[in-house]
DNA sequence: CTATAAAATTAAGTAAGCTTAACTATTCAA
DNA sequence: TTGAATAGTTAAGCTTACTTAATTTTATAG
């Protein structure tokens, strides 16, 4: 019975959705506060950092806000020196951000205050339970990026 | 070479946390608009079905605000029904809230909110696939409430 | 070549959420 | 029993982020 199977997949994923979710925020909030920066702001670091560049308007659209919102919100970003902002050769009205350095190194500190807890799961496995893991994770990774709506 | 397994577990982790949040993120953040809530209230609400019940405080801290802010927050969600907010028989000062039936409610339309994309990767992977994962995945879950700072 | 549309920015006004501070009710310790 | 501490609420003020509207620059259609 593959439905059986179907329906135990969706529901173990959004179990392990939830988890997931609380134990990542509980370390990332307190981080991005530390930081000085908005949820929003995170959020589309976040972003940039899957997409590495995209138009001021995709952003906005990714957060459900406006583009004067998506504008200012990248604009303290710029001037934090988190993310770059230049023109697109290809079209001159249009501009496209990415991740600066310190952006970069920004979203590597936040992996990192929530590594505590991944050392955590991993201390209490098996190697045998995490080489098994690790193949798992590293599928579900490459069938989620060949999901539509992946343009990397 | 465990050491090496070890590294291996926390990158792929680390990556499918990206994958993962972002995926999710895409479809929750437009539901939580139109549900007219904020994402702090969201957070409540999550943390709430994951601990069932907690005093006014533990969401200040949860969420990194004062307890003036959590209350008021609170407030709101009380006055929506998505929450009840009942004395503490043990401690008459304090007060115990917990997801309303509503609330439970809205909480199982932000997973039905995502589940495009669940049902999307599940439709990509084959039966045995799927049940490896659950293994995995059932693993994971287990570990992690056993992690400390879990008391369900 | 002109007119319209699109991308981004700027400005001004609004609203939402947070903080501090004051206050109430309850518990606990001296 | 009295005083200090704890949990929560309320009020006032502030900050910040969002929206709408106007503006600039560039691209494209007729």
């Amino acid at each position: 019975m593959p439905e059986r199977h179907a329906d135990d997949f969706l529901e173990s994923l959004g179990e392990w959705e939830q988890t997931f979710m609380n134990r990542s925020m509980e370390k990332l909030i307190p981080y991005v506060k530390e930081q000085g920066l908005s949820m929003s702001q995170i959020g589309a670091l976040f972003h940039l950092q899957r997409i590495r560049t995209c138009a001021i308007s995709d952003i906005g659209d990714e957060l459900g806000v406006t583009n004067a919102a998506a504008s200012q919100l990248l604009d303290q970003l710029v001037q934090q020196g988190l993310i770059t902002r230049t023109e697109d050769p290809s079209d001159r009205r249009a501009k496209r951000i990415a991740l600066s350095e310190k952006g970069k190194l920004l979203i590597r500190g936040t992996i990192k205050a929530r590594q505590s807890w991944f050392t955590a799961l991993s201390a209490a496995m098996s190697p045998r339970e995490r080489e098994r893991t690790i193949a798992v994770m590293r599928m579900l990774i490459d069938k989620t990026r060949n999901l539509e709506g992946s343009k990397p």
